[in-house]
DNA sequence: ATTCATCTATAATCTATCGTAATAAGTAGA
DNA sequence: TCTACTTATTACGATAGATTATAGATGAAT
């Protein structure tokens, strides 16, 4: 058995059983992923992949249970690259940051800066996707945080530490008859035509149960991804947005004014995630730590012990995040 | 980064650091092993082992992290070795169990019997040693299961599960004065030279705890590893003899009466213990259920994933034990 | 100090293994 | 039945790993 058979069947489950590709992904020739497959096969004595002539069909049940654990020790052989590196040096290293658009461009940066500036030898790499895509990307050992508000959940080997809560917002051009009310009731906003989040965004789901619970049917025009084009299509004067309170500058959005909406809508939770049983090196702590103070070191390896969200829920609660 | 070298590294260090000797324990040769210890360092960027010259002196912090980790990648591969052999022949394979002489001569049989009954194609390896070399064994994979009396509390990484209680009895030869007494007391056998086991040995401790707490010191004349040769010295006059009541054999053992004790002495408890995480076959799950039939595969599944020994110790209160 | 036994590192050689390229063969969908 | 795609096979070349012999270093004992 070598690491690199352990590694070959682990990515293969998760190309879609397509070694081509696979081997591809891994720079490597697919007569040698075939090869190695079949020799880790051969040894365990069982198979690992269903095949139909030719073609990887499906995993075998016992396939299920090796690739499962192939997964645990690629997850520690990750750990002691990084505990090695960490005793060599550790301000250099790497730092892979999976997030959405909102986080990017609104709340991240004063921490990425300050970061950039404490450990200048780490580099730095983000990525922008859907929170589902985020989510796999941090499961699947791709990077290695995953900073969101949806689909976390979704993912069983994901610790997940809530950072913060935060409200909406409506976004109203300065003139705009809501912009009069002293305090905004949903029923009148339902009034007018909505531009707000892609559904699985932003805390997207809290806004619709809000309306259905009191019985409206909000008209939804338009929607994105991002609090920047929404604030774009309002200006154009396409409806009210609804966006996270921290997507508004009162300086730099002229023309534009936000109502708060936080007793309308049930708030939200960001939060970050990282694979159960990761090894995080100490500028990790210390990210985390500059994204939400209130998670120090012993925090987090507290929660990193946690079997369950519910714990780990119990461990910080939501009434001690900070607010936005 | 190979399994192999993660092999080497924990193993030169359960072998105090001695590369040759390692070597010629996995039946290959000695630059063989130095080279690749080497060339994993030069991996990693860290010195695993502290060098003295040409000799290995200490293991270095950053070692000592990634040997841990190393020992948890060891055992998982050989938890995928088992599942493969689990899915591919559940009667196939083999159990290595290492234990006392009093558990392999007075306990163990019946199980044992029962089992390669059930199992003709499980071979099966029994080891005998002291309770901190059995304990060792398993820890380092050498072994599947420990039974004992004692010192498996010692190792964090062992989940050890309570089988039975049992208590003492005082042997004498038929016509000796203790053998007319109602109730043997404390004080009375403290009169007489005293036969019994090996300090360390099959609950010896609980023992001498006893008479301390009454302020009595016992004439211990001659001990032993195992029951078979106290009563042997015992028949010879030597002295009384104070052993396991199981290790007491009426039809047997003529010519002796044994005494009952378990109102002298705090009764104790055999565990049978294997490795934290440590897949088990089907055939491990049944021997522990014939060698102790309060365990059944449920709880031996929830016992595995208790952290402490007291968890587990909630989980199976010894008042519910089988008691001998 | 010196010697000896013991242990590790180095070098050279040989073998087995792995990755690659080219190609054959099988599958799925149109 | 044809085409696009995927995996298996084979042969070859590069490389890594094991082995043997040997040199160098250590530490304990004389």
């Amino acid at each position: 058995m070598k690491l690199q058979q352990l590694k070959y069947i682990w990515e293969v489950s998760k190309h879609e059983l397509n070694v081509s590709a696979t081997a591809e992904s891994l720079f490597t020739s697919q007569p040698g992923v075939s090869k190695q497959i079949r020799l880790l096969e051969d040894e365990l004595g069982v198979q690992i992949f269903q095949r139909s002539g030719k073609h990887l069909t499906e995993i075998t049940p016992a396939g299920q249970a090796v690739i499962q654990v192939a997964g645990l020790i690629l997850g520690e052989v990750e750990n002691i690259k990084r505990i090695a590196a960490e005793h060599c040096d550790d301000t250099r290293g790497s730092l892979s940051i999976a997030t959405t658009h909102t986080q990017a461009r609104y709340v991240l940066p004063p921490t990425i800066k300050k970061f950039i500036k404490d450990y200048p030898e780490v580099s730095l790499h983000m990525h922008q996707g859907t929170p589902m895509q985020i989510s796999e990307l941090a499961a699947n050992r791709n990077v290695d945080f995953a900073i969101a508000t949806e689909a976390l959940e979704l993912f069983d080997d994901l610790i997940m530490l809530p950072c913060y809560r935060w409200n909406r917002s409506i976004i109203v051009p300065e003139e705009h008859p809501l912009a009069a009310m002293d305090k905004v009731t949903l029923s009148a906003i339902a009034e007018y035509p909505i531009v707000t989040y892609v559904f699985g965004f932003t805390g997207r789901s809290q806004l619709d149960s809000a309306f259905f619970e009191h019985g409206l049917t909000p008209k939804v025009v338009f929607t994105a991804v991002d609090a920047d084009v929404i604030k774009t299509y309002v200006r154009l004067g396409l409806g009210i947005g609804i966006v996270a309170t921290l997507a508004f500058d009162e300086k730099a959005d002229t023309g534009l004014r936000a109502l708060d909406a936080s007793h309308l809508f049930e708030h939200s939770v960001t939060k970050i995630g990282f694979r159960r049983g990761s090894f995080l090196r100490a500028y990790m702590y210390d990210f985390i730590h500059l994204f939400a103070p209130h998670l120090n070191r012993d925090l987090i390896q507290k929660a990193s012990e946690m079997r369950t969200k519910e714990e780990i829920d119990n461990l910080i609660p939501a009434a001690n995040l900070p607010s936005f």
